[in-house]
DNA sequence: GTCTATACGCCGATAGAC
DNA sequence: GTCTATCGGCGTATAGAC
């Protein structure tokens, strides 16, 4: 930390930037102008701190999945059942939807891959990688009956990001928090031993 | 038809190498250049058929959904109990995978929505309407629990294109249809009365 | 309706001063 | 590390012959 700490390093002015304009109008029709204009940083210093566009891409996309996988370990630490923790899950996809719709939308509905292409899908970062896991120790003790954790993963996920998907789009009613308890109802009902 | 039988219009020939393109590099990465190379087509000739490039995916993305909404409205004419019509329903989206996986990731995966802006989101289309209309009959005549129709929509879909998405990536070991039982008795266990 | 040739704007990326 | 200026190339779209 070089910086006083309420002023912002360019760095993270470009990324919320990049992310603003990459959800608003699309990664591909975001031009490096655009992002010196919306920052008020010239083009020249952006690719000072950034080799090129795919690479502002790439730490965003880092960043953002970094810090789903600090969550995730935070909610491992601090809940101790299968239900809890998928609870806790769906809590935290839900508040993100809400207070940063932009990083779903990002994450969920960009299609990343089409300018990251040698970026793994969603579903194989390393905290949905940890979502599967927690249905897999839910499988192993028998809290969910006895499916193949892709099928665990696809019900319970299913459920829980297509409802994200329809909040995104404006097609929800409510908040999507206000569906917290259904949707974790349902969800469970779908994988659940009984 | 001006045509014989056999001998493919140009119109369709575009479009299907559009599908192949879109699919495989996204719309932004494949140019018009790319297209008339495929097809054999000069570019000159494939603007007498289309105003621009936004306009050769308008054309495709029309021509999927309504061959999409066509497949409903012959499973309504064949099936008569909710269960059954939901059962088709997932059985020509499991299909449409293995047989046209291009076009579910055309559908679901290539955000068709950044260069078609005006277009609503596919669950928003005739067919996904449909199939929340599916479900609706199924809340009033007692077979699906009351909830919101946007709920049991969320809830059995969800389960059903996740499965498609993990199917579309790779990630599922057999294909997709050995799952089609199971997959459809999750979702239906999801939303049903009991 | 099919082609070739080309105009022209936009954008990613770099050079180089300060 | 920040800027301005600019280059080179690509890709959409058009003109116009056949």
């Amino acid at each position: 930390m070089t910086e006083t700490a309420n002023h912002e390093e360019p760095r993270e002015v470009i990324l919320n930037s990049a992310l603003k304009l990459f959800t608003q109008k699309s990664y591909f029709k975001t031009s490096i102008t655009d992002i010196a204009r919306e920052t008020s940083i010239s083009s020249g210093s952006i690719y000072h701190l950034f080799k090129n566009k795919e690479a502002i891409a790439q730490a965003l996309y880092d960043d953002l999945v970094a810090r789903m996988d600090d969550s995730l370990a935070e909610i491992r630490r601090t809940q101790e059942t299968v239900a809890d923790r998928t609870r806790a899950v769906v809590d935290l996809l839900f508040t993100l939807t809400e207070e940063a719709p932009e990083v779903m939308r990002f994450l969920l509905l960009s299609n990343y891959r089409e300018f990251l292409p040698l970026e793994k899908s969603l579903s194989s970062s390393p905290a949905f990688e940890g979502f599967r896991e927690i249905l897999s120790d839910g499988i192993k003790n028998g809290d969910i009956r006895r499916m193949s954790p892709a099928m665990a993963y696809a019900s319970f996920y299913g459920i829980i990001l297509e409802s994200i998907r329809l909040s995104l789009e404006g097609l929800l009613e409510k908040p999507i928090s206000a569906y917290n308890h259904e949707l974790w109802d349902s969800a469970w009902r779908a994988i659940a031993r009984r």
